[in-house]
DNA sequence: TGAAATGATTCGGC
DNA sequence: GCCGAATCATTTCA
């Protein structure tokens, strides 16, 4: 009997269930020791079975399976069915109080979502439209520095190429190791409800229960491929490491507009589109220009004077030769 | 090789 | 959203 007691302590009131297990299974475990029950079973039978189960964790496994073997045919099994069943039954974690569906981890789904963006999550056409995108329109640096940077731009994909190979491997690796587990969670579950009570509702839940444990580990992986492709993006594609000086014809344009305009050096959105197409720039790269241009001509007005000077004389005669053929001075 | 020049970014103000 | 100012990162030049 103290065996039984220990074997149900962890279920919390043990004495309950056996009593009820009394009346519920016909059989009386409270009467004494010489008692026979209604079955012909004595009560240091439910002993010897409660010590089996206690022991058979130390066995070999072939020993273990035989003594399962016995357990499953003994002819009390039914009855420590029917009690493991009643204490579930009081102490078990009610199902219905746990919610079903939990919500989505946003800090998962914008990894995924930057993983999707940065072509190492979608499919590989996909993928490469996406590189494609990254390299050609983020940098957003106008063409100035398209012509020598091809080299550069193969570099970085076969490096992001190669960072989605091994993120794809690692998560081929981290969803079987995941199945093979909750596959053998489900075996071990199925074997355990023909001795506890077990429903399949329960056994996918702890499937899913296992699924969000293992999620953590995805959580890891895709977390250290986006710091990976952050750092890729920094190192290949960050503007003031790939920063090219305009051309000597570009930087004259906006130098003359910049010195014909000396009084309100602040060009409109049209002409900073016109600029933009004569210096074959972006106009956000036009209004950096300028930005820096007023900036740095303050600073040193004494300075560029000579540079004002020599604009203005070129800009002078530009118009005298403009006027002497008919045509006005240009207008951005 | 170090200083100057230059294009881009960031930040606060309006 | 544009601008001035400060700063960064790179290129150019003596």
């Amino acid at each position: 009997m103290d065996q039984m007691h220990q074997l149900c302590a962890p279920y919390g009131a043990v004495l309950t269930p056996l009593t009820a297990l009394s009346s519920s299974t016909g059989y009386n475990l409270y009467e004494n020791a010489h008692d026979v029950q209604p079955t012909g079973v004595k009560r240091y039978e439910i002993n010897d079975m409660l010590q089996k189960i206690m022991s058979i964790v130390n066995e070999r496994l072939d020993d273990a399976q035989e003594r399962k073997h016995a357990f499953n045919s003994h002819s009390m099994q039914p009855a420590f069915f029917q009690v493991l069943c009643e204490i579930k039954e009081k102490i078990a974690i009610n199902l219905r109080h746990l919610p079903e569906d939990e919500p989505s981890d946003p800090q998962l789904m914008r990894l995924d979502n930057m993983l999707m963006a940065e072509g190492v999550s979608s499919s590989s056409s996909t993928a490469m439209n996406a590189v494609n995108a990254s390299v050609n329109g983020t940098s957003g640096h106008g063409n100035n520095v398209d012509s020598d940077s091809a080299l550069d731009h193969s570099d970085y994909r076969a490096k992001l190429a190669q960072i989605r190979q091994i993120y794809h491997v690692e998560l081929e690796k981290y969803e079987q190791h995941c199945n093979d587990f909750c596959s053998h969670v489900v075996t071990l579950l199925r074997e355990q409800s023909q001795a506890r009570p077990i429903t399949a509702r329960e056994i996918d839940r702890m499937v899913d229960i296992i699924r969000k444990k293992f999620s953590s580990i995805q959580l890891q992986l895709k977390q250290s491929t986006c710091e990976a492709v952050m750092i890729l993006r920094s190192r290949f594609l960050d503007a003031r490491r790939k920063r090219r000086n305009f051309s000597k014809t570009a930087t004259e344009v906006l130098n003359e507009y910049f010195y014909s305009h000396l009084s309100n050096p602040y060009p409109s959105e049209d002409a900073k589109e016109e600029l933009a197409r004569k210096c074959a720039i972006s106009v956000s790269q036009v209004s950096n220009w300028f930005g820096n241009k007023r900036i740095r001509y303050k600073k040193n007005i004494g300075k560029t004077q000579e540079e004002a000077n020599m604009y203005a004389a070129k800009i002078a005669s530009q118009a005298a030769r403009q006027g002497r053929s008919g045509r006005e001075s240009p207008d951005y």
